[in-house]
DNA sequence: GCAAAAGTGTTGACTGTACACCCATGT
DNA sequence: ACATGGGTGTACAGTCAACACTTTTGC
């Protein structure tokens, strides 16, 4: 199971520390084996449960199957076809640290790829990817951004989720309008928030019943964060001719 | 293995029909063990290329995996797990009759729902809806509708395929707009197709690098058939204008 | 007052759809 | 000539990104 959240502003993947053999040392994406009369969504909501004591069915938080895996050699010790997940979850309590895991922690996708990386183990590496790459997509087009959250939540708190997952800036003023736009996407509770520090109090919102988001929210679509003049990104679109009205 | 194609203006599934027990004289998908030191991959294309004679690696035919299927007693026999693929061929020779099926052929989509439908053993209803459903999403946003097709192909008969596997009319003039701006999706050969009863030759296209359609083409836009004549009656009238000035 | 965040308004560029019209070919 | 399908032109309506502006809070 590929379990994601947001963690700090960073989009972030839980990962165990191998005690064992084979891949002592390593990370890993937790997991098990299948039980008898077992089914596979059970199995992987089970697994999620013994990491982070979320409920999979109870809770709003997502679960999907992600893909198979069965190169032959992935697994030295024999010949094993994994079944992988992904959860977004809003946030992970973290329950246990023995058995037979080192250690369990959040890693930042960010530093995945850099020096501090940690080594994963088997094919983990790859299948991390796909989850990853599910996730952003996922976003694009359906409403999974809330089961990042707790309810309710206020449209600034499901932005950054965006914007750390995608690793991008979105205009408030057009995601605001984006969101409430699409039918059945969220619902107003009428309350606001209490105080954080500064600024105008935000609407609390609820998720709502729309799954899909049509039409879909880009995520090349992303601002320019840095002074306005460096940053003019030109898609290399051949024929058509991009923004950059700033001239005018 | 889901094997969809497109014959006779009807997208279609290949299915044979289980000649043993259990589920003798039930339809069913085309599929196999995994061999030792075999892919999931490698088994599928090996499965794709038992049934249809074609080879995956060679052409440029489209293999996926779809998803796995593991509730407990979905075989009677024994626990089994099975990695679901979907192909999308343009032409499906029907190797082989014998062997442990007694009959093989394409199944029309439409014709599932239908009286005449066939019986599906295990869980197959559900792979194939889950297939002609991961079909029709793909065709929005990605190129794989070429693999339907022999190359070179006319852009009719690439409308021609997303009208059968969507089951709407795509204007013409538009679509072939979309085709062609789309950067890297289909080279122009600059030949002209042979006559084959009436009208214009078209122009021969073969697929090209781009796998993704962004924007993508929508399903929902399906022309009406109907009801062109109630909504046309009046323009609007003595508004006062404004806007729409476009002097770009 | 000032900074900061929420929220609204506006505009120009682009996109999608409908449909009129021209082109090339078989019968 | 005319039917048929290929291909181009164009107008209208809708959408999106950019950004100016107003509102509501903490300090």
């Amino acid at each position: 199971v590929a379990i994601l959240t947001v963690h700090a502003s960073e989009l972030s993947i839980l990962l165990v520390q191998r005690a064992d053999h084979p891949y002592r040392g390593y990370w890993a994406l937790p997991g098990g084996f299948l039980r008898d009369r077992e089914g596979l969504d059970a199995a992987a909501a089970r697994e999620l449960a013994e990491e982070t004591g979320l409920e999979a069915a109870t809770g709003r938080l997502h679960l999907e199957q992600l893909g198979s895996y069965g190169m032959p050699g992935r697994d030295p010790r024999m010949r094993v076809v994994t079944v992988a997940y992904l959860a977004l979850v809003p946030n992970v309590p973290l329950a246990r640290a023995g058995g037979d895991a080192a250690e369990v922690r959040l890693w930042p996708i960010r530093d995945l790829a850099a020096a501090k990386a940690p080594k994963l183990a088997f094919d983990h590496a790859s299948i991390v990817t796909d989850a990853i790459e599910r996730a952003r997509a996922k976003l694009e087009y359906s409403s999974v951004a809330t089961a990042f959250l707790e309810q309710p939540f206020t449209l600034s708190q499901l932005r950054g989720v965006y914007e750390a997952v995608w690793g991008v800036k979105l205009d408030p003023a057009n995601f605001r309008r984006k969101v409430l736009t699409t039918p059945g996407l969220v619902r107003p509770l009428g309350a606001h928030e209490q105080r954080t520090s500064a600024g105008r109090p935000a609407e609390l919102y609820k998720a709502g019943p729309a799954t899909e988001l049509t039409p879909p929210l880009s995520r090349t679509a992303a601002t320019s964060s840095t002074t306005s003049a460096a940053s003019h990104r030109q898609r290399t679109n051949t024929g058509r001719r991009n923004r950059s009205s700033r001239a005018s």
